[in-house]
DNA sequence: TTAAAGGTTCATTCAAAATGAATGTTATTT
DNA sequence: AAATAACATTCATTTTGAATGAACCTTTAA
């Protein structure tokens, strides 16, 4: 139920290069890494994937570095991390020969595991990097769906605590 | 972005003495455990955290097992899952030096991240035991208020493939 | 040609989950 | 009372995947 570091650190850096898209020089592994203090050769991997997977192009040689492909407001939160995060296995297969899975063909928890992570990422599918780094008041944080989709009765002000 | 076995195990014990209450012998360990293929010693620790949480009631000595304290339809999935998954870490908390989080006092993706995550249990907790363990057919395999949330425009039969 | 950038490979470390052996406690049955 | 069947506890070990980082390669601008 949490997110990898990799993903963490994925989404650190499209934000780092959201914040600094009108800057003149691309931004570099080495800056990012210094910034958040990670190592050089691991971030290297995690640009890498970003690389692969569309969202940023890299440059070579001096003066090199890393940028968006595309504006921050066309990169979206889900797709990022479908694509960074790896496992998604929510739970075994029930044996085939337990009872309760005998009663039906399909087994009910996974189906049920599978909607509330679709649910996840509705939410997620929903915010674009130019939502994160806009800067904002907590009010005007996200998009007008997701404030009215907060579930009702709860205090507005401060997230709900899980747990 | 996975439940632990644990959960999952604990998951299937409440469904398995589910699918067992009208029985007159309580439901044993050993026997789940055989029935799972999994070690009784690590199964034991997981009723244990069970009849801890007020799920279970167990009886020690010969004839003795367990029972759900209170009827299938009573326990709520989103419960069990908050109280028998550990780590809800979505990101570690960004440092406080870096730029795009100096640019306010709150992290947009936190809390994006809480708000994805409350989804997710918004579903579990429309979800009983009972929903789960009930003889059905796929299409009325839960309550109607989740049939009625399932994302637009998806092919109903078929559940959404995550990746 | 040098320096600054990204790219690749490989091995290691670390933490959390998973496992299971050994032994104790409780209660029923005979 | 003894034997047995059940849950309970403690401790150590194994396993897995994430995280890390060293070493070296390739590309390109100055």
């Amino acid at each position: 139920m949490r997110l990898t570091q990799w993903t963490d650190y994925a989404l650190r850096v499209l934000m780092y290069c959201a914040a600094s898209q009108d800057r003149e020089q691309p931004v570099t592994i080495t800056e990012i890494a210094e910034s958040y203090d990670i190592s050089r050769s691991h971030l290297t991997k995690i640009v890498q994937e970003l690389a692969a997977g569309g969202w940023l192009e890299t440059t070579r040689g001096r003066g090199g570095g890393m940028r968006l492909i595309k504006p921050a407001k066309d990169i979206n939160l889900g797709a990022v991390v479908r694509a960074t995060e790896t496992d998604f296995t929510m739970v075994e297969c029930f044996d085939p020969e337990l009872n309760q899975c005998r009663l039906s063909q399909h087994c009910g928890l996974k189906g049920v595991l599978h909607q509330a992570m679709q649910s996840y990422f509705s939410v997620l599918d929903r915010v674009t990097l130019a939502d994160l780094v806009a800067p904002r008041t907590e009010a005007a944080a996200l998009p007008k769906s997701l404030r009215a989709q907060l579930v009702p009765g709860l205090p507005q002000k401060r997230p709900l605590k899980i747990r």
